[in-house]
DNA sequence: ATGGCTACGATCCGTAGA
């Protein structure tokens, strides 16, 4: 089975990326983030009409999840249970004896701000619940914009974003958490090039000068790990007319 | 020097992203 996740700022603005990059990435499942649709408007016809099973969760303007499939999408659920958040922000489905967990964590503004202190409690319920999940699930996977660089590998001057937003020694520990649960981050099972990011500032030529940050990331329970042949991240369509602020991240298992 | 893009929903600027 081959995940992605892609953070498309606007599913809107998108679509054709959307379609196309798929067509030729061939992903089974694919978890997209920043939909920015309420539901009633979320594009499911055209989506179809490609092959796609469609699930989303979705609100206007802001956040908003969605999970693509090849084959069905089966015991779909929104959210953090236990969490009163009114933002689309979490959904997960079963697929191929898979459960995946399609997460947009918050992007927390700035450190100290009320957004971080969101972010961090936020962190924490997703810790609760993904261990919960963890229990329930030999094979799980987690993939999304986590808005976190783990490492300073992952950032492209690690100097300079040091104590800042997405690199916040609070944050990684908060991802460090995750990843405590036993979860894998199925990027850093393979050898990767120097500067690999998913993410580049719309601004000052970033993506050109791959002034980036890796940030999207997908995580996999033990056993689903262990059967993860490949991950990489594909900057091709970051470099497309019009493109998101991420490129998608690509996880191969042999299931 | 706090800008620099992009998307959205409201108007022709503010909020939010990262």
């Amino acid at each position: 089975m081959r995940l992605a996740t892609w953070n498309v700022n606007s599913i809107k603005v998108r679509l054709e990326q959307v379609l196309a990059w798929s067509a030729e990435a061939r992903p089974d499942v694919l978890a997209l983030q920043e939909t920015k649709v309420p539901d009633e408007q979320f594009p499911r016809e055209p989506l179809e009409a490609a092959g796609w099973h469609v699930a989303f969760h979705g609100q206007r303007a802001y956040n908003g999840v969605a999970l693509l499939s090849r084959e069905p999408l089966a015991d779909v659920a929104a959210g953090i249970p236990g969490l009163d958040d009114d933002q689309a922000r979490v959904l997960a489905a079963t697929v191929s004896g898979v459960r995946v967990v399609c997460v947009y964590v918050p992007n927390g503004e700035a450190v100290g701000s009320e957004k971080y202190a969101y972010k961090l409690r936020w962190m924490a319920a997703l810790r609760e619940h993904l261990a919960e999940l963890l229990r329930a699930h030999p094979l799980l996977a987690v993939a999304g914009d986590f808005n976190v660089a783990p490492e300073p590998r992952d950032v492209h001057d690690p100097l300079v974003w040091e104590g800042r937003v997405l690199y916040s020694e609070p944050e990684r520990e908060a991802f460090r958490a995750l990843l405590a649960l036993g979860l894998c981050d199925t990027f850093r099972r393979f050898d990767q090039p120097e500067g690999s990011f998913s993410w580049w500032d719309y601004r000052m030529r970033a993506f050109q000068r791959n002034m980036g940050l890796r940030i999207d990331h997908i995580l996999a329970s033990p056993e689903l790990c262990e059967r993860c042949t490949a991950c990489r991240i594909d900057r091709t369509p970051r470099g497309w007319e019009r493109p998101s602020d991420h490129a998608p991240v690509v996880a191969d298992f042999d299931l």
